[in-house]
DNA sequence: CAGAAAATGTACGGAACTGTTAATTTCGCT
DNA sequence: AGCGAAATTAACAGTTCCGTACATTTTCTG
C-alpha cells in the first residue's frame, strides 16, 4: 500500500528543498480527513480535497492511488492518533476503581473532542469495514487497550472491588458505546428529544453518568 | 409533503386497476430503504432504486420530488415502524425492575433484528439530521417512549428499588447507546478485536450484559 | 554535470448521475 | 360516452466527478 519510501537517504541541506513529499502527503491527509469526516466516503469529492490542498489532484493519485486508497490512509492515521494519546494514560499507578473511572472519562472526553474520528468510524461501518480490512496495522494498535483494561480489571478483582468473571471485551464495548453514541447520534437524538447534548453542562453531567454506569457494571 | 391523496373515492372493481399509486409509492419506499441503508445517502443511486422497482425513475420524482425528499420519506417510514411495535410493549403490568429489563432487552433485540433502521439513523447523523429536521411527525412519535420510561422509573423509585434523582433522558440514552452500538459499530469492532459480535451466543450474552448495565445504573 | 528517478502541473476523457421535457395512457366523475 | 386530472413511459439534457495522459520541473546518484 505504501508507495513512497521514507526520504531518509538524501545527504545534505534537507531544509532548503522546494519539494517536500512528506509535507505534501500530510497536507493531503489533513484535508482529506476533514472532507471524509464531513461528507462520508461517497459524499467526499476528490476535486474538493485537491482544491483545499496546497498541491494538486494529481498528487493525490500519485501518493494514494485512488479515492479508496486515500480513505484507507485517512483511517489509519486517525486510529494511530487516538491510540498514541490513549497509551499515554498512566493507569497502573492508580487504584483499580479510580483507574477505570479515569479510562471511562478519558474515552468519553477524547471522542467528544474529536468528532472527526467518530464520524470516520461511522462512515467506515456504513461500508462494513471494507477499507479497514486491508490494514494489518490496525489490530496491532488496539491490542494495548485490552491489555491495559485487563490488567486494571484483574487488579480490581484481586482487591475485591470488582466482581469476577466479566469479559474484558464487554467492558471495553460498554465504555466505547456510551462515549461513541454521545457524539455519533447527537444530531438525531437532540432533534427528537429537544435535548442539547453538546452544551457544556450536558457534557459534564453525561460524562459523570457514563462513568457511573461503567463502574456500576463492574462493582462487586 | 404528501402529494398524493388516499385513493378511496373510486367506486368499484378496485382490484382490477392497472394503476395503483399507493402500491407504487410503497414499492419505491421499500426499495429505497434498502438502497439508502446499504449505501448511505450519497452512495445510493436513484437509477439503481428505479431499476429494482416495478416502476420507473420518473415516478420517484413524481411522488417524492427529489432524492432528498425520497430519503425523508424513507426515514419517516422507518421511525414509524419501530415506534409502532415499541408501543405494543405492555410495561405497566410488570414490576418496575422487570419492566426496565424488558424494555432494555426489547431495544437491544429490535435494533439487532433491524439493522437497516440502525444504518439509516447512522446515515442521517452523518448528515447532521438535516433531513429529519424537516419532519414534524418525528418528535411527536417519540414522546411516548419517554412517557413510558418515566412512569416505570417513578414506580421503581416509589417502590424503593431505583435510586431517585435520575434523568429520564439519561436512562433512555444509555439503553439506546448500548443497543445501537452493537449493530452500528459491529464491523470495525469485530475486525479490530477479532470478536464475532453477530453470533447467536455473543448476542445472547451481550443482551444480558446490556440489561445488567442499565439496571445497575438504576438500582438503589 | 549527466542521466535517472521522483515529484508536480495542466488539461481533458468519459462514465456516472440527477433531474426534466414532452408525450401517452389510465382513472374518476358526471 | 367523454372530459379533465392523475399516473406513467421514454428519451435525454446538463452536470459532476473520478481518474489519466502528457509534459515539465526538481532532486538524487555517481
Amino acid at each position: 500500500m505504501s508507495i513512497v519510501k521514507s526520504p531518509a537517504r538524501r545527504r545534505r541541506a534537507p531544509e532548503i528543498r522546494r519539494q517536500n513529499p512528506e509535507a505534501v502527503r500530510q497536507d493531503i491527509l489533513t484535508v482529506a480527513t476533514a472532507e471524509f469526516a464531513e461528507n462520508g466516503f461517497s459524499g467526499a469529492r476528490v476535486d474538493e480535497i485537491a482544491a483545499r490542498t496546497r498541491t494538486s489532484k494529481r498528487m493525490i493519485y500519485y501518493y494514494f492511488g485512488d479515492k479508496e486508497g486515500l480513505f484507507v490512509a485517512v483511517l489509519e492515521a486517525a486510529y494511530a492518533r487516538i491510540r498514541e494519546i490513549e497509551s499515554g494514560l498512566d493507569l497502573a499507578g492508580l487504584p483499580p476503581m479510580e483507574a477505570m473511572r479515569r479510562l471511562a472519562e478519558f474515552t468519553f472526553t477524547y471522542q467528544n473532542d474529536n468528532p472527526d474520528f467518530v464520524r470516520l468510524v461511522m462512515v467506515e461501518n456504513i461500508h462494513r469495514g471494507s477499507h479497514l480490512a486491508r490494514s494489518a496495522k490496525i489490530q496491532a494498535l488496539n491490542v494495548s487497550v485490552l491489555q491495559t483494561l485487563r490488567e486494571t480489571y484483574e487488579r480490581g478483582v484481586a482487591d475485591g472491588v470488582f466482581r469476577p468473571g466479566l469479559d474484558i471485551i464487554d467492558i471495553h464495548m460498554t465504555m466505547s458505546a456510551l462515549a461513541f453514541f454521545n457524539v455519533s447520534n447527537r444530531s438525531t437524538f437532540s432533534l427528537i428529544f429537544k435535548h442539547n447534548m453538546g452544551s457544556r453542562t450536558a457534557l459534564t453531567r453525561r460524562r459523570q453518568a457514563v462513568a457511573e454506569t461503567v463502574l456500576g457494571y463492574l462493582r462487586r
